[in-house]
DNA sequence: GCCAACGTTGGC
DNA sequence: GCCAACGTTGGC
């Protein structure tokens, strides 16, 4: 008998308006989701899986805050950038046999009609234990199913 | 562009 | 193993 699928997790992924947005990953449609270089948020991405689904939310972005959503495509592998020296994410410490970094490849779901600011999430109960408050500089967290859902809502009303 | 918060590094 | 210095994130 085959094993269950797993129930999806739910995750949220910063990234920096200007350098990947959700639009970028649109035209990609599939997208590494490489550079990561802080241990926490390696943890996470080594937890998730196919299926798990993942607001798309843009830093330094005009507004800052929740921009879309994606779909995780791929557990995590190995984070080439690592290995390259050229890369400013360059890992002396990495060797190929024991990488320190990894990735997970995301497919795009959906764009929000606009990005949810920040001052607006700020405002809903539902999402006042969020670790977006209390971790201000993690980049990648685990959202409950009622974050997820919350967020998904507020992105999808036409207003 | 500033700068607070905070994770990481490295000297001891 | 402590902790000061450093570097980065990311809101504003």
């Amino acid at each position: 008998m085959p094993a269950p699928h797993p129930e999806p997790a739910y995750w949220l992924m910063k990234s920096e308006q200007a350098e990947f947005s959700i639009d970028d990953l649109q035209k990609k449609k599939r997208a590494h989701w490489d550079g990561v270089r802080n241990f926490e948020a390696r943890n996470f991405l080594r937890e998730m899986h196919r299926g798990d689904l993942v607001i798309f939310y843009h830093s330094d972005g005009d507004p800052s805050g929740p921009a879309g959503i994606a779909r995780v495509a791929s557990t995590a592998q190995p984070d080439f950038t690592q290995w390259d020296r050229k890369n400013p994410r360059f890992d002396a410490r990495a060797t190929r046999e024991r990488p320190l970094w990894w990735m997970v490849d995301i497919l795009f779901v959906k764009g929000f009609r606009r990005v949810i600011p920040r001052e607006v999430l700020r405002e809903v109960p539902a999402l006042a234990r969020m670790k977006l408050w209390t971790r201000p500089r993690l980049s990648i967290f685990p959202l409950t199913r009622r974050e997820f859902d919350t967020i998904q809502k507020l992105g999808s009303r036409e207003e």
